[in-house]
RNA sequence: GUGGCUGUAGCUCAGCAGGUAGAGCAUCGCGUUGUGGUCGCGAGGGCCGCGGGUUCAAGUCCCGUCAGCCACCCCA
């Protein structure tokens, strides 16, 4: 038999680890629904040519197929590689039965097949949210998903956060008024600032077409943040200072809509959970499908482990037009992994049992099961000890573990039970003997801030 | 997908210029025959990532491959 091996880019956890993964994967859950959002689940493969809308992305869609399919047979089906594909598919085909506007979370794996790096995975957990009307998605729907997402992200045993907001709105507009075309193409290159430095942007915006002067405005626009409301101010004052288009007139209105719309949402958003929130006109997302509010979020103190939860406004998100949305995503698996390759985040013990029932002797080992058995029906996790080895043995079997308590029984009656961190020993009953709260269940702690 | 760095014991790493594989920690045993953690003594543990090549001789040099990491690309 072949020697087993790992698979790039598909990474699997210890329980330890795991715990961390499962704890914050249900922390999220129960934010999502504290909102009122729903769950779905979407089936795993997609049509590969509904999966493959450009052909950039096609590059990294895992095809599904039959192992003994005929000779010719092409792949149709393809693993997803996010959850706003189907999504987008789920909610046309179950319009009817939905309710808009419809809100839901969805955390399931998808797949791409990228190179594999720290935190970059192939196949690897992503948690959505996401709202979509019908025809017209209200404003404040766009703090409302950052809002929750600022709340989800704040119960995590992790750093705080800051969410940097930008409008596609008022950055077109503005893009447009000083004449540059290729809006998108103009995004990515500015998205780029921190990895290629100002005079690179320039450069790139120069392969585009884009002239020295309206390059030189969006690096500007690119320059104003705020925490709150007063990049408008900063916005409007570059936008009558820098030489614009012959008719500007529609692109004004257009940033006018959008410093409207950024400036709502910095302030509903900080007024929720404050200090959140920054305006940062440099925030564009790669992706071309957004029309309103963008968000990357940032760990502080971390912020080179780049966006760590992501999203925007779109205007349809089905082909044909219709349903206009907003949603956030964030990448579980990134996230924990590099949680964990930090040391910012640990598991209190990598198994569930909170006490190790001892054994004395095998001829008594039912007398343990018994006593594991009273704790269980209660709702305690507990485990017997493998073998009667020395006490001192299976001591060190449950501190190996991180079992916080050890059970002896005793002849005569369920005996004592140990903490091992303390010490401390009493007379216990296994109908009414409590572990501390904290020590139910395996947690995951913060690291302590060196 | 493109380019680069790395791969030796469970972990962290030494290994000289090609000359029979090492340390610390961890593990196991005994001192300590039923309540651990200290201390002392001892032991086990290696496809030197994998395959091929050069050489009298390869952990060491060369090629390929796999894996991890880094930069692109793209994004979580």
């Amino acid at each position: 038999m072949a020697r087993v091996r790992p698979l790039s880019g598909f990474p699997e956890l210890t329980p330890r680890d795991r715990v961390v993964e499962a704890h914050v994967l249900s922390t999220l859950r129960e934010v999502f629904a504290l909102h009122g959002y729903g769950e779905i689940e979407t089936r795993a493969v997609e049509p590969i040519d509904r999966l493959a809308g450009d052909s950039e992305a096609s590059k990294e869609i895992y095809v599904l197929q039959r192992l003994n399919a005929e000779g010719d047979a092409e792949a149709k089906l393809g693993l997803h590689f996010d959850l706003t594909v189907p999504f987008a598919r789920y909610v046309e085909e179950n319009q009817g039965a939905l309710q808009f506007p419809f809100r839901r979370w969805q955390i399931q794996k998808v797949w791409r097949g990228e190179r594999p790096q720290e935190g970059r995975f192939r196949e690897f957990y992503q948690a959505d949210i996401d709202i979509v009307a019908r025809e017209t998605l209200p404003e404040h729907l766009e703090s409302e998903v950052a809002i929750v997402m600022a709340r989800a992200l704040g119960r995590l045993p992790i750093p705080s956060v800051t969410m940097h907001v930008n409008n596609r709105a008022l950055v077109e507009g503005f893009y447009r008024g000083v004449g540059i075309d290729d809006v998108a193409g103009a995004l990515r290159s500015v998205d780029k600032l921190d990895k290629i430095g100002p005079d690179g942007v320039r450069a790139e915006l120069a392969e585009q077409g884009v002239s020295e002067t309206a390059a030189d405005a969006a690096l500007e626009l690119a320059r104003i943040s705020s925490p709150d409301a007063s990049f408008a101010a900063a916005v409007e004052d570059l936008w009558e200072t820098t030489t614009k288009v012959e008719d500007p007139s529609d692109a004004q209105e257009q940033l006018a809509r959008g410093i409207a719309s950024l400036t709502a949402l910095v302030e509903s958003v900080n007024a929720a959970v404050p200090g959140t929130a920054v305006a940062d006109l440099r925030i564009a997302r790669g992706l071309d499908y957004y029309t309103g509010s963008v968000y990357e979020t940032f760990m502080d103190g971390h912020e080179g482990f780049g966006s760590i939860c992501s999203g925007g406004r779109y205007d349809s998100l089905v082909a044909g037009g219709g349903f206009p949305g907003v949603g956030m995503s964030i990448g579980v698996s990134r996230l924990v992994a590099l949680l964990l390759s930090a040391g910012l985040v640990s598991a209190t013990r990598g198994v569930p049992s909170a006490v190790l029932v001892a054994v004395t002797d095998e001829e008594t080992r039912a007398a343990s099961q018994g006593i594991a058995d009273r704790l269980r029906d209660r709702g305690i996790p507990c485990e017997v000890a493998p073998s009667a080895a020395k006490f001192g043995k299976q001591i060190q079997h449950a501190d190996k573990r991180g079992i916080p308590f050890v059970w002896f029984p005793a002849p005569d009656g369920d005996g004592q039970v140990k903490d091992i961190r303390t010490g401390d020993q009493v007379d216990a009953d296994a109908d009414t003997w409590e572990p501390p709260a904290a020590d139910r269940w395996p947690g995951v702690s913060a690291a302590d801030p060196a």
